[in-house]
DNA sequence: GTTTGACCTTGCCATAATGGTAAGGTTTAG
DNA sequence: CTAAACCTTACCATTATGGCAAGGTCAAAC
């Protein structure tokens, strides 16, 4: 059942990059994979289940400092969910404050477009509006 | 009228960091300032102005390859509102992709965060879900 | 048995915008 | 004259990702 993969098929199977694989690596979020004679790093089922993890862990925004943290909770079983769930509410307050960020952003830029007649004239609301002194 | 401020005092009026200011004469976004005799550079009142107006299109998170753009339409009095409006578009198009997928990212991590008792046990719904094959 | 193509390796560079630090020159106020 | 508050350049760090180059390896086709 020892199916070992290289870091090309690693890839695949887990969704990542073989540039990101060891690059996680790399920076100690991974262990050190074991190698053949000449040097493949090679990939078993537990680790394709890491690198999963880590891949879905991405798609939620979390930086690779919080997977870190995630993936020894995980490995832990004496964690406390309360960790989980402090890491969890903490990045969701940072998207809360992106998106906050953005829309106002959007709404701002939004209001200038809608007054910019974005025809042949030199004309335009928006260069007016970033030139104010404000 | 002439007045020159320094760097920091140039700093000041805009809301840029000095450090700031050095970069985007050095990328090109502005003109090489005049200089003391000491080597210190002074802004008149219409690279001020300049500031200004970077600062603010920083604010709507415009980058600075598209202030570059958005400073020559300025300064251009033959340029169509057209091109303004578009860049601005273009611009508005990215900020509303990146709201949708933060707020994707917020309804699955509110949910599973939800899901999460957080306390002292160590079972987590968000865990399991980060391990799941998918 | 050699060639070829598809892998793998490491290492360096680049991105975007910003901040920090260090080593050193200048100006101004006391 | 000296000390504080400026200024200068140059280099490094951040975050996550990609690209390229030079070279080793493996498997299949000839």
């Amino acid at each position: 059942m020892a199916t070992l993969l290289t870091i090309g098929d690693a890839a695949k199977e887990s969704g990542l990059s073989a540039k990101m694989i060891r690059h996680y690596e790399q920076s100690g979020l991974l262990r050190k994979s074991p190698r053949t004679d000449a040097g493949y790093r090679l990939y078993n089922s537990e680790q394709i289940n890491q690198l999963r993890f880590i891949r879905q862990a991405r798609s939620l925004g979390f930086s690779l400092h919080d997977i870190q943290s995630l993936l020894e909770l995980w490995q832990d079983p004496q964690r406390e969910s309360r960790a989980v769930k402090q890491l969890a509410q903490q990045h969701l307050n940072e998207i809360t404050s992106k998106i906050a960020e953005l829309q106002h952003m959007q709404q701002v830029l939004t209001a200038l477009a809608d007054s910019c007649r974005g025809d042949g004239s030199p004309h335009c609301h928006i260069l007016q509006q970033l030139a104010k002194p404000n």
